[in-house]
DNA sequence: ACACTGTGTCATACC
DNA sequence: GGGGTATGACACAGT
């Protein structure tokens, strides 16, 4: 296990063959043998393990002819050298490191949505059911209604400028009881309304009519279906009614209503029996004030229109929910309709720039990878700049020996003569891109004497004939075979090490402060070139365990990444997810007061006890608690004020001093 | 044959 | 200024 903790601070980047291999390639030695004395008891099976494994090594030309074109000298000694190699080397090995990556491409799509959660709907909602009841308490509402002296109305009415006034809709008003602050449910009407504008504005009407007029069981489409010819006195079914344009026409406090020109009880109460086709028509096309209209009211109305008309509130559910919904997020976390699921998924398919698919994969983010990505992204992005190769260490990469050798080589000294190779085929196969944790590591009983050793190990000095084994032990074939695999594992730099007679392993080379290390070289005569080559070695040997790292923080930032966007993906599916319910609730409430507004209006009566025409009469709601019966003609010109001026909803929706309006009939006793 | 990946190395900047 | 670290770039080997 010792070779297993010196991976763990050595380099990891040996996961993999190549370097071996490299070091193969470069070397010229004949290698050690296998078992050399003072090695510790796995030395052997390493050996005999890489031996297998380097069967079929490609032993080609070495690289260093093309590396180290420039530096000459170091050429020169190695040419000089090398025919006269020792074949006693050793080979530490350095520590096996199990980093792969598990790159998660995780899709994310790019689209943005509007964030229109609206927040006050559940409020809205419970106030309009309070509502209703109130008012199924007050109905039915007499004639003779008188109009309010001040009147804070809202007028609904949807203008058709180009058909006649009596052919187009009402808007449904809600109504005020009045045990509840009129202001309130007029807050509550006014962040529906809000919601409603927003919606209408990125409405594409045949994408909503796809995604909720389909379905059968849809409530929307259900409910706004028209029964024709259902008696307006009788229980009123919502059929019919339509939201479409509901931003423009779903004004509930309309400033104009103050100033609008009062017309005289004339144009208040005609009667006039509308053209029940035309109003629908208008009514479904043109209306969101049709929203609350009551298509029953009038006995002739074309029920055919009503099947054809927009989804009102298909404009709220639509793009929105089209557009963001994580289809699969939801269907598989909320038991999403899947029809609806699959059918979202085609159109947002396209739009993702990442992948999803490893990231909902289990084996894609192993726990490992989590556990030890997540940990050390901060530590190790926080460090990078400023850490040693000590902080480095303490990142979570530390684990899979990421770190250099370090603090570990001086310990590791019997290591070095152990000649151990530390190249794992196996290993690397395993650990391949993907994060391996060093505890999975461990569960390769094989691998755990198996430690890289590709560079920077043995120096000839460590090679003692006492830690080669007795010549007469070993078969001089195998013996022959055995050097030659572990010399050819020899890094360029122990090649030369050794060929420059340097008295010390490159591992201390490498690893030692430098203070020690002056002093190591105090204690031996060398020459210049072999101080020259000592300081390269060094050198190259530290750049090496810092490319390690570097590599290993990119792959920490990667990782960390991944799990941002993982992680945002999830926070986008979860508001989606609570946008739809805000949809829902939304879609409930205006069926609430669409049902309210075809009872409330139902049940009125005009002098002669007949019950008013839709497409003459509207009903408004006041600010002050009470529903007024207008002319649609009047309620048609407060709405085309309105649609004028947008905008100015909000800061008339608290005025309240509309006064005397001539033109509309209270309905008295609504409480 | 080619692309991709892992690794070592160098050059450079920075501390 | 020397030593160490970080990182981009490059070349090479293996898959």
């Amino acid at each position: 296990m010792t070779r297993l903790d010196r991976s763990s601070h050595s380099g990891g980047g040996h996961a993999k063959g190549s370097r071996p291999l490299n070091s193969l390639v470069a070397g010229h030695r004949v290698a050690q043998p296998p078992s050399a004395p003072g090695s510790r008891a796995s030395v052997q099976d390493i050996d005999l393990i890489d031996i297998l494994w380097r069967q079929d090594i490609d032993l080609g030309a070495g690289r260093e002819i093309f590396d180290y074109s420039h530096r000459q000298k170091e050429q020169d000694v190695d040419k000089e050298l090398q025919d006269g190699a020792e074949q006693e080397d050793t080979w530490p090995g350095e520590g096996a490191e199990a980093l792969a990556r598990n790159l998660l491409v995780d899709g994310e799509t790019g689209e943005s949505f509007p964030a229109q959660v609206p927040g006050g709907e559940d409020q809205t909602a419970l106030s309009l059911e309070e509502c209703l009841r109130l008012l199924e308490a007050t109905c039915p509402f007499g004639e003779n209604a008188e109009f309010p002296a001040d009147i804070s109305s809202i007028t609904e009415a949807v203008p058709s400028e180009s058909e006649p006034p009596g052919l187009q809709n009402n808007l449904l008003s809600p109504l005020l009881t009045g045990t509840e602050s009129p202001f309130d449910l007029e807050q509550q009407w006014q962040d529906l309304m809000s919601i409603m504008e927003m919606q209408a504005m990125e409405v594409n009407t045949s994408t909503s009519e796809i995604l909720y007029d389909a379905p059968p069981g849809d409530p929307l489409s259900t409910n706004y279906s028209l029964a024709p010819n259902t008696p307006i006195n009788q229980n009123v079914s919502l059929h019919q009614a339509s939201l479409g344009g509901c931003s423009q026409d779903f004004s509930l406090f309309s400033p104009e209503v103050e100033s609008l020109p009062v017309a005289g009880s004339s144009t208040l109460l005609p009667l006039v029996p509308s053209n029940s086709t035309s109003l629908n028509s208008t009514f479904g096309s043109t209306n969101l004030a049709g929203l609350f209209f009551p298509p029953q009211l009038n006995g002739t109305a074309n029920d055919t229109a009503g099947p054809e008309l927009p989804d009102p509130l298909g404009g709220l559910l639509d793009e929105a929910m089209l557009d963001e919904i994580s289809l699969m997020d939801l269907a598989i976390e909320e038991g999403f309709n899947p029809v609806q699921a699959s059918q979202l998924e085609e159109e947002f398919d396209s739009d993702s720039g990442l992948s999803l698919d490893s990231s909902h994969s289990p084996s894609s983010l192993s726990s490992s990878e989590g556990s030890s990505s997540s940990s050390s992204s901060s530590s190790s992005s926080s460090s990078s700049s400023s850490s040693s190769t000590s902080s480095s260490a303490s990142s979570s990469f530390s684990e899979e020996g990421a770190v250099g050798y370090s603090s570990d080589s001086e310990t590791l000294d019997l290591e070095e003569a152990e000649g151990a190779v530390g190249y794992q085929p196996e290993y690397s196969k395993f650990c391949r891109m993907s994060y391996q944790d060093p505890s999975q590591l461990s569960c390769l009983p094989y691998l755990e004497h198996v430690g890289h050793n590709h560079t920077y190990n043995m120096a000839p000095s460590a090679l003692d004939s006492a830690d080669l084994p007795p010549p007469s032990t070993l078969k001089k074939g195998s013996k022959e075979k055995q050097t030659d695999f572990l010399d050819k594992q020899m890094s360029r730099d122990e090649h030369r090490a050794r060929a420059m007679k340097i008295p010390f392993t490159n591992d201390k080379i490498i690893n030692l402060p430098v203070e020690e290390f002056n002093e190591l070289l105090s204690k031996y005569q060398l020459s210049e070139a072999q101080l020259s080559l000592i300081r390269d070695i060094r050198r190259r040997g530290k750049n090496k365990m810092a490319a390690q790292n570097c590599r290993k923080r990119k792959l920490d930032t990667i990782l960390n990444l991944e799990r941002d966007v993982e992680d945002l993906q999830r926070d986008k599916a979860r508001l989606l997810r609570e946008k739809v319910e805000f949809l829902r609730s939304l879609r409930q409430m205006k069926q609430k007061v669409q049902s309210l507004y075809q009872e409330v209006f139902g049940r009125l009566r005009d002098e002669n006890g007949r019950p008013y025409s839709p497409s003459q009469y509207a009903l408004q709601y006041a600010g002050d608690g009470s529903v007024l019966l207008i002319p649609r003609t009047l309620a048609d010109q407060q709405a085309r004020r309105q649609e004028r001026k947008p905008k100015d909803r909000r800061k008339w929706s608290g005025c309240s001093s509309f006064k005397a309006f001539s033109g509309r009939k209270k309905i008295r006793d609504l409480k």
